[in-house]
DNA sequence: CCTAATGTCTCCTGTAACTGGAAGGTCAAG
DNA sequence: CTTGACCTTCCAGTTACAGGAGACATTAGG
């Protein structure tokens, strides 16, 4: 199958199927006469994974190494856990940080009068 | 005074302060007879506040609006609250994804043994 | 069989907001 | 006079792609 077929299978743009050959995530297994990539049922399914695990917020390589896992028959589970276990605690530490930016900002904007008049006490606090 | 100098009176690397030169958001005043650029008080004052305003996590396009509100003297607070309510509602709304995303991803961290075992319910999540 | 449309190729550029480094000029101290 | 800190410009790299140009391939319709 050409590369839009997998592409679309996979749900991914092309663009983003012929990126990830390039800095070799998802290899097509080869080429047509043509030089067209041609990709198979295992290509799909590895980007598929792929893509999955980017909605998860994982980073291109930790795909590397979640993919490699995933390939390999003879891993262990910890390998995979270790992983996630290290994004988990990343997206907490930015919840830790956004929540501390909401709550001040949020309190900034509700001291705003919002009208027409200048004196704003967002603007001091950051002047 | 000096690049050197403004910079750490703003908080910021002297390569940023260059940056904000660059892309017209901060400019120095002008320059010494060797090239060097000059910085006053005023610039101070615009540099710490875009710091502060990045760190709030304002964009740089959102810190051009604020620094030319800052300036102008006949503002109306509405403006400023604005762009603060908007830059709100994106943080409520990454906050909301981080949440999901957190959620689903601590569920299966929790559902996975993390022994030696191939078994994993991340990986099979994912595949 | 011809044509038009769509698909694919490579290569280049741009994104956000800087950071790092190289090569070279300037300045103050010892 | 020299050393070291500071300054300059320019170029490249970061993340994970997206957009577009120009050229070749394939396919569907008439």
């Amino acid at each position: 199958m050409n590369i839009g077929t997998a592409a679309k299978a996979a749900g991914l743009p092309v663009k983003t199927v012929r990126y990830y050959a390039d800095i070799g995530l998802v290899d097509a297994p080869d080429r047509s006469e043509t030089g067209y990539r041609r990709y198979d049922e295992a290509a799909v399914r590895k980007l598929a994974f792929v893509r999955r695990a980017r909605d998860f917020g994982f980073s291109i390589e930790e795909c590397r190494e979640l993919l490699s896992l995933y390939e390999d028959q003879s891993r262990s589970s910890s390998d995979v856990r270790r992983i996630a276990q290290a994004h988990l605690e990343e997206i907490e530490e930015k919840q830790r940080q956004l929540a501390a930016l909401h709550d001040e900002l949020a309190h900034l904007v509700k001291a705003c009068r919002g009208d027409d008049r200048p004196d704003c006490p967002i603007l001091e606090r950051l002047g």
